[in-house]
DNA sequence: ATGCACTCTGTACCACGGTACGGAGTCAAG
DNA sequence: CTTGACTCCGTACCGTGGTACAGAGTGCAT
């Protein structure tokens, strides 16, 4: 059984991090046999869960979600968050394509060339 | 001159904006004559300016920093900025297309068949 | 003269995901 | 016996880009 320095270590978060995640319900509250938090294995495939779904873009909100379902193996309803999500991630990822293209546009014209007034600045300009 | 509804209204942002981008430095303390501020078409172009800009993707405090590059016409700087931006802008997305492709092959695995664990949570599991 | 619309200032608050810190207690090694 | 490492708890704070008051004053129309 792990303390919370050794545990937050082995998950590759922050001791006030995994403090965090109790505050928030991510994580259970763990034994506390002499007053201090004692983490095993259950506790650890848990903080790696959060992890990887971290990664994968999905909201705290939304990885409590995912513990519950992981537990029960709410197939359906996993399937279901997983498809918001990527309708989410698909708008943003649109929207800074627009930001990008735009920009990259102005710089190329800015590039070229270095009479009359910038290109990007003018842009922006009325 | 317009007052802060009205100037608010012509740059399509709210009243408090406007204060908070005065407080932040984007927009200069206008004139006072009765106590009251007072904006005239400088102000406007460029709460205009800071409106095109904050849509190409830049950070406010990169906005006052393109604002003053506007004054001076420093075209290098402004090409070295937006260059910058773009490839913020691109690991951004690159981040983004990652979560969102590997959430979409979880998600087509659990389309198919009930059987077995559910791929997404599983793939979260340890 | 009364109400309404507008302005001013300052401060607090929102989401989001943590991070930092103060003050106190416990434990083992040197 | 002191030092250092660790733990506890609670609360405050970070950045980002605003939003939402409260409380007071001003100006115009009815």
């Amino acid at each position: 059984m792990l303390t919370i320095a050794k545990f937050a270590k082995a998950g590759g978060v922050g001791v006030e991090t995994v403090r965090f995640y109790q505050r928030k319900g991510l994580l259970e509250q763990p034994s506390r046999a002499d007053g201090v938090r004692r983490y095993g294995d259950e506790d650890l495939r848990r903080l790696r869960f959060i992890r990887k779904a971290k990664a994968a873009g999905f909201t705290l909100d939304e990885i409590v979600e995912l513990l519950e379902l992981d537990l029960c193996g709410n197939r359906r309803r996993a399937h279901q968050l997983a498809t918001a999500r990527i309708e989410v991630l698909d708008s943003k990822i649109a929207e800074l394509k627009r930001a990008r293209n735009a920009l990259t546009r102005l710089a190329t014209k800015c590039g070229k060339g270095s009479s009359g007034p910038c290109p990007i600045l003018e842009s922006f300009g009325v």
